[in-house]
RNA sequence: CGGGGCGUAGCUUAGCCUGGUAGAGCGCCUGGUUUGGGACCAGGAGGUCGCAGGUUCGAAUCCUGCCGCCCCGACCA
């Protein structure tokens, strides 16, 4: 049991000036936390009670499904991240450190980097440890701080530049194993979710920097969130926009044949899609080919595209490049001999073909069959462009952004979108890390094998603040049970009566035996203040004594979630609450 | 990093355009009256107006630079 006047819990009445969304007014307002700088946080007494809580049942279900509890340094030598496979690709994001020195000199000490995540130093770890496959499997994880520099850090907890996360990595025999230890792990996320009361959903996603083969990540859907779902509910599909594929493209489609000879016809001026769809000339933005040039790890590529479709970057990375972006028209019109507006990818009009890497051409372009493009001279485009014919094609891919209405890749049904809010993510690694440190094992016939790994993560403090986005009304907060900071709020509104402390003192031990955390507000505070306060902190029972009940004989129960108060009599106040309180604990 | 916006008391903010003693509400302190959904009255404390330059007799206000924060984009748990 905890005073209220004893503990700290700085409610506001407005809401700070740079909280935006409801969750992050909320998580400032309750008291939980308060903004130290952009993407930093204090956790106040509240917020860190919700914060363990979270982190023991992630834990136990972590555990449960076969993980290792340790604990790795924040602060990595930066040589462990310079070995691994993606110091280039991930160095931005990382913070570097070194000794702050004696002001006079700079320090000549090794480089360090705040770890972002672990997979540089589990995996040596993991090397020098284990080399039998007598050892394997093996799941380490560990529940602790994040550093990463975010460009734009977000939304309070949501985006954060120090944040808390549950990484774990797991050693496998084969992919067969491997993806047994994936398989357990998504039944433990699942597990972990449900019992903290927060809808998320398996999604298929991108790998991103972190690499490997498949993944999916789970997502709390929310109109805030940051990405998109592609789903539809009668098939179960589900997957985050950057990796949602769909059926627009028929499977016998056959190729249409030419219907006459490239012509080029002058354009003068127009250079996007839209201005090509008006008149005079008037081709829909459906019959043109939009060609995008990037540059693959210091080489230019193309990426040839349907007018009315968009680019989904993240799926660029299936081509293989370290790093990539789009080219700038310097970039361009050496190569292509045009400048952006009048770029195509038909054979013979490219000015250095040579240069490029690669022309990559996104499946729905077939769709088009005949149709227009740039010429490669400014002012000029081509018509009659036949997609088997004339398009220099190196290779057929999925690079469009799919759009809600699309049918479902598995039964065709029409696709919905909505916005998600990313929690956690699950990736099958295959043997990137393990083959790059060595990390290998002899199996029973003495032949060494890389481990294959799989690595996962939960945010545990952006699950925090995504329990209040999900669970939240216009009075604020409504803790699910399993996560609230106390379960039962005993409001004393006469503390000065001693009769009514000494009767909170009495509930609050029957609500702790039958397994509550219990916050007793004895604060001197008029009651209006103590009921706002309680509905703002939102946990789930509030039982309140008051002089006027107290001569009636009663105590009252109200439940967060509804608006009924139930008056029980004093006689049967103790077991009434404790059964309240085992109802909800389950 | 590109685009937009904002920095005035612990919090929310007015004042800035059109330069001339920095104001309110909440919170805090004292006293009193109150006491079942953010009370009322009286008194009080609290501000180098983000920082540094500049223009001016005079700058919160105009100009320049920097810093910080928020929003949109690309990245992520």
């Amino acid at each position: 049991m905890k005073l209220w006047s004893q503990f700290f819990i700085p409610t506001l009445k407005e809401s700070p000036a740079d909280a935006e969304i409801a969750s992050h007014k909320l998580l400032v307002r309750a008291g939980l936390v308060r903004k130290l700088g952009g993407g930093l946080y204090t956790y106040l007494p509240l917020g860190l009670r919700v914060m363990r809580k979270i982190t023991q049942i992630c834990r136990e279900e972590i555990d449960r499904g076969g993980g290792i509890e340790l604990e790795m340094p924040h602060l990595h030598p930066a040589e462990n991240w310079v070995q691994g496979p993606r110091w280039s690709a991930a160095r931005e994001i990382m913070f570097r450190t070194d000794s702050a020195g004696d002001g006079k000199r700079a320090p000549r000490e090794p480089e360090f980097v705040l770890g972002p995540t672990h997979e540089e130093v589990i995996t040596p770890l993991v090397k020098a440890e284990i080399t039998s496959y007598r050892d394997l499997p093996k799941n380490f994880y560990q529940i602790a701080t994040k550093f990463r520099n975010e460009i734009r850090p977000r939304y309070g907890l949501m985006r954060a530049r120090e944040f808390v996360m549950m990484d774990a990595y797991s050693f496998d025999v084969d992919d067969a194993h491997a993806i047994a230890s994936y398989g357990k792990m998504k039944a433990a996320y699942e597990a972990f979710f449900r019992r903290i009361g927060v809808t998320a959903i398996a999604v298929e996603a991108d790998t991103g920097v972190m690499g490997g083969s498949h993944s999916h990540e789970f997502m709390v859907p929310a109109e805030i969130g940051d990405d998109d779902v592609i789903y539809n509910e009668a098939s179960g599909y589900a997957a985050n926009r950057e990796k949602a594929r769909s059926a627009l493209v028929p499977a016998g489609l056959t190729d249409a044949a030419p219907t006459g000879a490239t012509e080029e016809f002058a354009t003068p001026g127009i250079v996007t899609i839209a201005a090509l769809e008006a008149a005079p000339h008037a081709v829909p933005a459906d019959n043109q080919f939009k060609t995008l040039v990037f540059m693959g790890d210091g080489k230019p590529f193309l990426v040839i595209l349907r007018g009315s479709d968009e680019l989904e970057e993240a799926k660029l990375g299936s081509l293989g490049f370290t790093l990539f972006r789009a080219a700038t028209p310097e970039e361009i019109e050496p190569v292509m001999g045009a400048r952006p507006g009048s770029l195509g990818a038909v054979r013979g009009t490219i000015k250095n073909p040579g240069a490029l890497a690669g022309v990559f051409a996104d499946a729905a372009i077939r769709l088009i069959g005949n149709g227009v493009t740039g010429a490669n001279r400014d002012g000029f485009h081509l018509r009659h462009v036949n997609v088997t014919r004339d398009l220099a094609i190196t290779k057929f891919g999925d690079f469009r952004r799919v759009r809600a209405g699309e049918p479902d890749p598995t039964n065709g049904q029409p696709l919905q979108s909505r916005r998600g809010i990313e929690v956690g993510h699950i990736f099958k690694l295959g043997t990137k890390y393990s083959e790059k440190y060595g990390a290998a094992y002899t199996d029973d016939q003495k032949q060494s094998h890389p481990m294959v790994m799989g690595c996962y993560g939960i945010g545990i403090s952006r699950t925090l603040q995504a329990v209040i986005e999900q669970s939240h009304d216009a009075d604020g907060i409504v803790w699910p049970w399993a996560v609230a900071p106390f379960q039962v709020l005993i409001c004393v509104l006469d503390p000065q009566l001693p009769e009514a402390m000494e009767l909170a003192r009495k509930l609050a031990v029957a609500a702790e035996t039958a397994g509550a955390d219990v916050l007793v507000d004895d604060r001197a505070e008029r009651p209006g203040v103590k009921f706002k306060d309680a509905d703002l902190i939102g946990l789930p029972l509030r039982i309140t004594i008051g002089g006027k009940g107290l001569k009636e004989g009663i105590v009252e129960l109200k439940a967060r979630t509804s608006k009924d108060v139930l008056k029980l009599p004093l006689a049967e106040a103790e077991t009434r609450i404790a059964d309240a309180v085992r109802v909800r604990a389950g």
